[in-house]
DNA sequence: ATGGTCGTTAGACGA
């Protein structure tokens, strides 16, 4: 089986060469970030013509994820037990969501961006990441024996050569204690880095931003992540960056990451 | 030259 995650930043405007990756990497399952639609507004007939049941959630412009599935999409879930909510919306973000698809249960996540250091949407971030660790930690303990995948994008980079350059980030977000820290807190949860070991650094990254020329400079961050429980991470056989899908025109500022499981 | 580019949208805001 093949499971892959990617921000896609819209995914109205990029349907067809999300399509298209599909195809090229034959993939199973796919969690998307960002999709930045209503769920009425989803193309669902272009992956449903390929094969895949869709699974959305999407109240605005802003957020929104998605999980394609040719393998099953069972018992979808909106958001996660203690979800913190931002601002005065009377819902949460569209920022969580999960299904059981072929026997893993996939989460989809697009965790809050902190914007800055002192901004409250960094608190958000931080509270959000403790709640999503809580209720990881209780799904483990409740059932180990099934395969669970926490895949998205992640907004830290956890290592100092997940960036090009710390000094850039010396008071910015994505590289704080703090938010290393509240990653690191899922991965003592029992969730593994699985795409590391076969993609080491440094100078891979998932994401790299649109202005100056940052891609082509190789100056990228590494925010993208599939964090897999035990029963999860030992059937898994390869990953990679497609460090392909962010060049040309109509290209999503982050890369997709694919990763391979035995069945 | 204190920006640079995208996406949502119709003036900004978010990333």
């Amino acid at each position: 089986m093949r499971l892959a995650t990617w921000n896609v930043n819209s995914i109205r405007t990029r349907a067809d060469r999300v399509a298209a990756f599909l195809q090229r990497h034959d993939v199973d399952v796919l969690a998307l970030q960002e999709t930045k639609c209503r769920d009425d507004q989803f193309p669902e007939m272009v992956f449903s013509a390929l094969g895949y049941e869709v699974a959305h959630v999407g109240h605005s412009q802003w957020n929104g994820v998605a999980i394609l599935s040719r393998v099953g999409l069972d018992d979808v879930t909106l958001g996660f037990p203690g979800q913190p909510c931002w601002a005065d919306d009377t819902s949460c973000e569209a920022r969580a969501l999960a299904a059981t698809c072929g026997g893993v249960r996939v989460w989809s996540l697009y965790v809050p961006n902190g914007r800055t250091l002192a901004d409250p949407h960094y608190t958000y971030k931080l509270e959000w990441l403790g709640a999503l660790r809580d209720s990881a930690a209780g799904w483990l303990a409740e059932d180990p024996a099934t395969p669970v995948a926490l895949v998205g994008d992640w907004n830290i980079a956890p290592q100092d050569d997940d960036v090009w350059d710390m000094s850039v980030f010396s008071s910015a977000t994505h590289v704080s204690a703090l938010e290393r820290a509240a990653f690191q807190a899922v991965v003592d949860a029992g969730y593994t880095d699985v795409v590391r070991p076969h993609t080491p650094g440094p100078g891979v990254y998932t994401y790299w931003d649109y202005t100056q020329l940052r891609f082509p400079r190789r100056e990228g961050m590494r925010i993208d992540f599939v964090l897999g429980s035990p029963a999860f991470a030992s059937r898994v056989t390869n990953a990679l960056v497609d460090r392909e899908e962010r060049k040309g025109k109509g290209a999503s500022d982050h890369a997709p990451v694919v990763v391979e499981l035995t069945d």
